[in-house]
RNA sequence: GGCCCGGUGGGAGAGAGGCUAUCCAGCGGAUUGCAAAUCCGUGUACACCAGUUCGAAUCUGGUCCGGGCCUCCA
């Protein structure tokens, strides 16, 4: 089965032919960690953790890096804000962005490096531009020199041109070419510094992950991915100075961007208001659902979250544990591949929704089989399959007693409790009494479920 | 202004020249002590106007509307 992607590049769906079978590589644009990680920021941690879980399936190794922004000048702002040093900000949201993202099912890339450990990296490669006549020094800044590289514009399809008559930045006067972008800038005593050939200074932001890719997964990677918004000028930037650091040499064969998450119709920001933080929205969502949610629309599409948006995708895991649930007293078969059409899916570049339809086809199956060994094999492959996309991992009773979320009803000891004294009255045909226990449960928002092997609860 | 995406049924959201998407919600039925869950069935879709075609929601052209990027941004 091969896997196709949509390459920005070409701005077509290719076939996905890795560099080196043996080694295929990744980077992801990661966060800047100066506040907490809104809806948005975790779109592309959730997509490209389930390319991740795809092609970890179909190739023997994949080295994933995904990055930790640590210096850039929201990080001094906050710092200076607070008088702390930048360090107490970055481990201080990096922890919790790790966290969040681990509550949405995220799997922790195999490298994670960081902006501020590669400053000796990052000189080396400006030296080497400088050397070859693709950037140069001024007035402290290291600028790249863009007229240097002819074939820069060809990711975002725009010329130097347009560009320059569309800036709304007043041109610095040490640019030599007003398109020319900052790959390092001079720090004053107030600011973070390290020591370079051109003084104390800190870098721009398109740098590092040129650097840092190079270092730890060299100088021609398989795919790069982020959000759209870093198609221009960010990606641009970056395959200008790698390609123009390495003779030319493609940097990136597949490039990635996922699509905006808008917040009821509106663009999030702060001035509106509506940013919508990971960390509070686990408060009140089991993170599967958030989850769930963002792998509910396909990635390239933007995609508007609602709350109803998030309700539905809890609803559609209850149903999907509900089939589990079903299974629960069966092993699942041995040696189970995931579903065909599921994988299918998947490899039509990371089509989830569609993927998602194939999951509830095998709930489907799995509500109406009765033969034990089938329903063996499709709680096999239903489990398989939906690993690829990180969700139906947990414990099914721990779904439906309302997951990761602090619960301040009753506790399961206590349902256990009125469960039994209900079944007693029902096995005395005493319904009003236990209807009225029914009605007391319902109201704590416990609904039952009585079955063949016994009564079971959920929440919500 | 330049470049690039979209407009699908009550809601979400795939697909794509002729074949049930799927999920949520609704309705009818089965099942149930009553429920819930489940299963079966079911309704008004493809912005508009032309064109191509035996046939278009799917292709082409145009119109209208919405969104994104244009050096802060996932």
């Amino acid at each position: 089965m091969t896997l196709s992607l949509y390459n920005t590049l070409s701005r077509a769906k290719e076939k996905f032919v890795p560099a080196d079978p043996g080694r295929v590589t990744m980077y992801v644009c990661g966060p800047t960690v100066y506040s907490y990680a809104h809806i948005g920021n975790a779109r592309p941690a959730v997509v490209f953790d389930v390319l991740v879980r795809l092609l970890r399936h179909q190739w023997p190794n994949v080295v994933f890096a995904r990055n930790i922004t640590d210096i850039d000048d929201k990080i001094n702002a906050a710092a200076a804000d607070q008088g702390v040093p930048i360090g107490t900000i970055t481990e201080k949201f990096e922890k919790i962005y790790l966290d969040d993202m681990e509550a949405l099912g995220v799997l922790p890339p195999d490298i994670d490096p960081h902006a501020t450990d590669h400053i000796p990296e990052m000189i080396a490669m400006m030296e080497k531009l400088i050397a070859d006549g693709h950037a140069y020094a001024a007035e402290g800044h290291v600028l790249f020199n863009v007229p240097s590289y002819a074939e820069y514009g060809q990711l975002s399809r725009r010329d130097r041109d347009e560009m320059i008559a569309g800036a709304r930045v007043e041109v610095a006067p040490y640019k030599k070419d007003p398109s020319d972008f900052v790959l390092w800038k001079p720090s004053t005593p107030d600011l973070p510094g390290w020591d370079s050939p051109w003084g104390v200074g800190r870098p721009g932001w398109h740098l590092e992950c040129s650097s840092m890719i190079e270092k730890h997964l060299g100088r021609s990677i398989d795919i790069h991915g982020g959000g759209v918004d870093l198609v221009f000028p960010h990606h641009e930037n970056e395959i200008a100075q790698s390609t123009c650091a390495h003779g030319g040499d493609t940097f990136v064969k597949y490039w990635l961007h996922n699509g905006f998450v808008n917040v009821d119709q509106e663009k999030m920001s702060k001035s509106i208001g509506n940013v919508l933080l990971v960390h509070d929205l686990l408060k009140d969502a089991p993170g599967e659902a958030i989850r769930l949610a963002l792998l509910n629309a396909h990635y390239r599409q933007p995609l508007d979250w609602t709350d109803d948006g998030l309700a539905q995708a809890k609803r559609m895991l209850d149903r999907l544990y509900g089939a589990l649930r079903g299974l629960a007293d069966l092993d699942p078969a041995g040696d189970t591949a995931p579903d065909p059409e599921f994988l299918a899916a998947l490899n039509d570049d990371l089509n989830t929704p569609k993927a998602l339809a194939a999951l509830f086809d095998l709930s489907r199956q799995a509500n109406s089989a009765t033969d034990p060994e089938e329903k063996s094999r499709l709680k096999g492959v239903l489990l398989a399959s939906s690993n690829l996309m990180g969700i139906l991992q947990q414990d099914t009773e721990a779904w439906f007693a309302g997951g990761d979320i602090d619960q301040d009803g009753l506790s399961a000891d206590q349902i256990d409790d009125l469960i039994e004294a209900r079944n007693t009255a029902r096995a005395e045909k005493n319904f009003a009494e236990a209807d009225h226990i029914r009605d007391e449960l319902a109201g704590q928002g416990i609904t039952l479920e009585d079955g063949a092997d016994g009564t079971k609860w959920r929440r919500g």
